[in-house]
DNA sequence: TGCATAGTTGCATGTTAGCGCATACATGCG
DNA sequence: CGCATGTATGCGCTAACATGCAACTATGCA
């Protein structure tokens, strides 16, 4: 079911995108699993917006995903090769200008939400639940 | 003169494309520096794409440029933590279809025409000097 | 069974990107 | 100087993409 077919130019497109790395990054990082409502309120981006780029992340192979009750859980796929160096090359990447800490901050503060391992709410900021800022 | 701002999209949508994704990994596979015309010959596209793509490279900081009279040549940038482990991702791609050893063939090929270790010669591919096959 | 909520998706739109063609620029040689 | 040759680029076209809006599906709870 998983990405059988390595479609090089497809990988890095999928990459191409400042809120796709900021997603993938979030989750090199801290090699967590994340519902879409925690993304949601770690990046601080409209519902839709990053439903649709989590798909286009997962058609890439980045990621994978888990259905659990109204839950969907997503997650790196590890342990292939030029994916794993990816990941270290994401890792790796300089964050002039603390975005991607504020993302990092926000993700880990919403971490604490949890209960029992889980999501149990929803999204915190509902003027992002159907987009607009 | 080097890329001192990174913009993490733009080196990935550099990349996103599978004409780049071939010359850089060509050059990260041999470490070698390479003239545009060697790059035509080696790839067998036509030479205003490769200068086209080699320019959208540069202007993402992946590759470095250095005119020596008639000739161009053109090399990886190195050194750079998130560049050089993204060269080892690009190492790691599979070649499912043996397009890859095809252009390395090429290439490696295209060396032995070198005289004193630069090109001496034009594009051997006429009808790629200009576009079309 | 009905409602609230987590997530997905069709549509319209503005923007960007790649390509082929032709042409322009730059350098070296006779 | 003028031509041959390696390289770069403006133009027009077409296709792909990101986004906002709104509607839709799916799941759990009262």
């Amino acid at each position: 079911m998983h990405t059988i077919n390595v479609k090089p130019p497809e990988v890095f497109q999928a990459l191409a995108d400042s809120t796709r790395i900021r997603i993938v990054r979030l989750l090199a990082e801290t090699r967590e699993v994340a519902c879409l409502c925690e993304l949601v309120d770690s990046l601080l981006e409209p519902q839709y917006k990053l439903s649709r780029h989590v798909k286009v992340l997962r058609q890439a192979g980045l990621l994978s995903a888990e259905k659990e009750g109204r839950w969907v859980y997503h997650r790196l796929v590890e342990g292939i090769p030029y994916l794993d160096r990816l990941h270290e090359a994401l890792k790796a990447l300089p964050d002039v200008d603390g975005s991607f800490a504020r993302d990092l901050e926000n993700f880990r503060g919403r971490m604490c939400l949890r209960e029992a391992g889980r999501c149990r709410i929803g999204i915190q900021t509902p003027e992002l639940a159907a987009g607009g800022e």
